[in-house]
DNA sequence: GCCTGTGAAGCTATTCACAGCT
DNA sequence: AGCTGTGAATAGCTTCACAGGC
């Protein structure tokens, strides 16, 4: 589905981070901003800024700059935000509830639309407002709410196991927490975040400095 | 502290992984393996892997490859692992108390040495084996224990005045789960995890295909 | 033969720098 | 005067391809 002019990796997820500054400057009641303003919130140049939001198609006026929401529902447009997605999230452990949690009481642009488990004690029940099914009604409830993405927050052991299921469920991009990089056909997109390797990350940029 | 032939972002995200894939390998019993192994594992090409290899000085025999022992001694001293360093938490929510029972019952290689909240209810208490205490001991905590990271789990309103507490303490290195870039001077080092960033960029890839 | 290490090529991303607009 | 949009230059990253070793 694409008015899709290729958006690279890096470009995509600045111009993500950009949509969630602009929302909160707009809430704040801020009307226009410059490309120099956005790169200080964001971390990056104005130039850098300015380059992003080419591939948006939005022109600011030189003077002016940009125009707060109008730049929000470009990039909206530009991220194909038409249909809201549902997540189907498995995994109920101590991680996979604080994602629920964190989700269904603050974000209002997604919705966790189902949870599932393996373990028969953590099912049949509701958790920050998502049903909780076993892990065997798992393609049908897929299919049944239309889940597009997938949110994997099992142990390494069944990580792969899970994107399996997802795949042929028909979902066509996952979130991996799971601490191992998953298998997944070319027409499905997986992507990781993986903490011990965050913190290893910085504990190494942390003993150079 | 450096050794440290400067090491690019993304070759140091992939050599962490690495480190990870051979730890899994040399405990399955595994004492070698080639380029085209760890890079199908780690879903790149042999060419980049023994690219990102060199920075670590070993070299693996021809018709052989690498030792699996060997080469995760050599990563080792390359990310300056050598004094392991002490992790600080703060944000005693549900995802700070899944972060400190993931870790203290699975990562032997890190330790959160203690946890910070500035909520009454939340404090004087042990999570997963982690002594949680008032955000207002934070320094002098830091500085008793020796802390040199630090982990950032609370709202988005208090993420920025929580950095500031551990920059000041003397922290080198914050991971930051609050989905706002964190302003840090210029010798400490901030990395940001984002979940909703995450999924609206994966969204958007489901999208296109 | 089949691997590694690496110079060189090719590709991607970022920054520069300036014309054009208001 | 001070901004934007964008070719052109630069810097950074990945892949190619092959010499050298076992």
């Amino acid at each position: 589905m694409g008015n899709a002019r290729k958006i690279s990796m890096k470009t995509l997820e600045r111009i993500v981070l950009y949509k969630r500054i602009l929302g909160d400057l707009a809430a704040k009641g801020q009307k226009t901003l410059y490309s120099h303003q956005l790169a200080e919130l964001a971390h990056n140049s104005p130039a850098q800024v300015r380059r992003d939001l080419m591939i948006t198609g939005y022109s600011g006026t030189p003077r002016r700059g940009y125009t707060t929401e109008d730049l929000i529902k470009k990039i909206s447009v530009t991220l194909n935000e038409t249909a809201e997605q549902k997540i189907a999230l498995v995994g109920i452990g101590n991680l996979g509830r604080a994602i629920l949690a964190y989700f269904n009481y603050q974000q209002p642009s997604f919705s966790i639309a189902a949870a599932f488990d393996s373990d028969e004690t953590r099912v049949d029940r509701v958790i920050a407002g998502c049903r909780c099914y076993h892990l065997r009604e798992f393609e049908s409830k897929v299919k049944e709410l239309g889940v597009t993405l997938g949110i994997v927050t099992v142990p390494a052991s069944s990580a792969q196991t899970v994107a399996d299921m997802m795949v042929s469920a028909g979902i066509k991009a996952i979130l991996n927490f799971a601490p191992v990089p998953l298998k997944v056909p070319s027409n499905v997109f997986a992507d990781r975040i993986d903490i011990t390797m965050a913190l290893e990350k910085i504990a190494y940029l942390a003993s150079i400095k």
